[in-house]
DNA sequence: TATGAATGAGTCTTCATTCAT
DNA sequence: CATGAATGAAGACTCATTCAT
């Protein structure tokens, strides 16, 4: 009966200066809200608010919230998702390949500063909302490199076998995502105070390679640091 | 107005068998909701259904929503986390006290099945609805032992510096809290299923040890695995 | 996960002097606002208000619009109509059966003076949203009754082949449910002023037994008049 | 601020073929959804969506939804009634006049086939949103003209004085408009399948004449009804 | 203790309406 | 003529909260 909205952009009025129109505006500030309160402690009318308008438009650019969710994970979460991830599969070795894993996670982080407080809440968090909206379109391809990879080197005796392969892309994102998406809270408590993106990514490469490259690798991580 | 409200247990018909009262089994039912659906996402009417009572009776025992969440955070969140806490200042020794944390927060998730959900979303997720309720009760001291520990390691130059004591901690709950609540998650994906709790704390101690103990630590961990 | 709201009326508080709760009352108020404005100009709120109630009272009840109308289809008109056709499988003449069926739709419509207009738009009228509620439960059984009479009468040559057995119904009902949805209408109108509901009986049993039940039979209609 | 809205067609593009532009799309459009869903059901985005055009475009050519209605029932509906009872002034007689009435009805319908259901609901309902609009306009005078005739038949002793003759002219709606607006609804149930327009005009006639014509009138209806 | 009835505030959604282009 | 963007008002529905029993 409702005939269906405009899908995307369209010609008209784009504000110079941020190149966004109100579409592009919405999406922002939902993503900037969801991070920051959660996607169901989010109203429809404070992302409008946000982004300048009334929550009418939401509704008129996304027609309901559930598909405001989709254009959320399709337009936003999974680019980011397919930047960090899609360059995995031009690698064979296991080190470069952990070491550029963990430096896109981080960068990409650090671009989109809504990416891993949204990532941990509502794409890994138990009913997450953004979690089925994602599972469709995610890698699982390159996923399956890494862990063949590892399984690989693991059976040429190379690495310990405590490792469990199908746990290594839980570590790799356990030792990047969370402290990413923590560094906020982290950041009130004094001990913890000052610690920056690159830290984060140095720390995570280092326990990695660690771990999961034997013998003495210690000049190729100085050398990657900077 | 509230007039006197109990505030802990009562006497009166206790359920025998669970050794439960009303009480404790609305702080079961909404601890098993929250890390499932998110506390934003539970109604006071759905936990008072999955106990078996009215949600007139959640206002009888708790007298609104913010202090039932207070009563989650104080009798149920704190005391798990203080038993995974409270035996790190009996260490003195990095290895054992990584192991030992390891362990407990391992041992902790699969006593608690809501921990780990609860803690990813309701306490270091941006705007959790416990995090403030919590922070005030936090073992920071333990935390504190665990850091100086680490860096007097680094300072003899036993390990290195590549690695960010001030986060160890993060790494240590990425390593394990992380995989410990998508657990579910993985268990729909084929590359990823079949993994168990104590694959979980091997991989999260291999990984640490290997990277802060350095040397031929080899054996000290395979024994410990059994 | 909205558990189910209480289907029937209960025990306690029961206003005396009129018998009805407030699920009664609200029927009550739906029926006659429905009537008057239309079922698609009548706002829950309304509704309530009419009823002496919030709106929200109206979702404690009914859970939503559409079980009201379900309720109102069931509990009120069905109820209605079963009154005015379950006699007619007890006749097998047909003039008294035209007669009978005549009498108890103008019994029931002064009874209930909000069934010949919520009959008329949300029965009859193209997409009235009552018509799909009650037509699983409507007494075809009746009606075909009804039809075989007539056709049987025909076939003996005592009546009019002109007239059109399954029209018979329609007939009955425009010659009765029309005037009496419109009487408030025509009221307003000089020239059709000071028509009464025996009018409106009277007139249609004349019409239609004259036109089907052929021979001398005035003195019949006149007794059966009074 | 309205300045001046066209009041009626506009050169500039007529459709060639339809003869019509987009003001009378746009009614047509309006009064087809409106028969079919109600008034109060359809929405002016239905209506443009329906002739083409943006619900904007019904603004440009109506004002406001309100105007709309006063166009519909002005070029509409008001037509249609007109040409079915302009012709009742130039007949005396009681059963040519009947006859007529009803087959100009029947015509009426079967051209214009919202007619019957829209003037059931949006008319003589109750609260029907056309009525007021209508009423200024009506052919009292017609309706004045054949209540005359009949209680001047009445008062000959020509027919029997059970007949109402007030209730004449809701009869011959009941017993047209009803089954004329029904049909569609009737169709889906077996028993009633198959009635056709000529049908009801028969059968209304019948059942007209046989109860105010008195006397041997067969041999006039079977040649009418031809 | 325990409940059902009742409410007010808030959220999503729809829709007529306006206006610059 | 015609459209897309934008809005305000209103309606359905949810939910925490209160209270008499």
């Amino acid at each position: 009966m409702a005939s269906d909205r405009p899908r995307r952009r369209r010609i008209g009025r784009p504000r110079i200066g941020t190149g966004m129109d109100a579409r592009g505006l919405l999406l922002d500030a939902a993503v900037a809200l969801f991070s920051a309160q959660g996607i169901a402690g989010t109203t429809l009318a404070e992302i409008a608010a946000k982004a300048g308008v009334t929550s009418a438009m939401v509704h008129y650019y996304f027609s309901n919230r559930d598909r405001l969710l989709d254009a959320i994970a399709n337009e936003r979460v999974l680019r980011a998702v397919t930047s960090v991830w899609a360059p995995v599969l031009e690698t064979t070795e296991l080190e470069p390949m952990l070491r550029g894993l963990v430096r896109r996670i981080v960068t990409a982080a650090e671009a989109n500063p809504w990416l891993a407080s949204l990532w941990l809440r509502e794409i890994v968090s138990e009913g997450g909302q953004l979690r089925t909206r994602l599972l469709k379109n995610l890698p699982f391809e390159h996923v399956r490199h890494l862990i063949r990879t590892l399984a690989a080197a693991q059976e040429c005796g190379a690495i310990s076998t405590a490792l469990e392969p199908r746990l290594l892309v839980p570590s790799v994102l356990g030792l990047t995502m969370l402290p990413l998406a923590t560094m906020p809270m982290w950041q009130q408590i004094p001990i913890l105070q000052g610690v920056t993106y690159a830290d984060i990514a140095r720390h995570a490469e280092a326990l990695l390679v660690a771990a999961c490259i034997p013998g003495g690798r210690k000049p190729a991580k100085t050398r990657l640091d900077r």
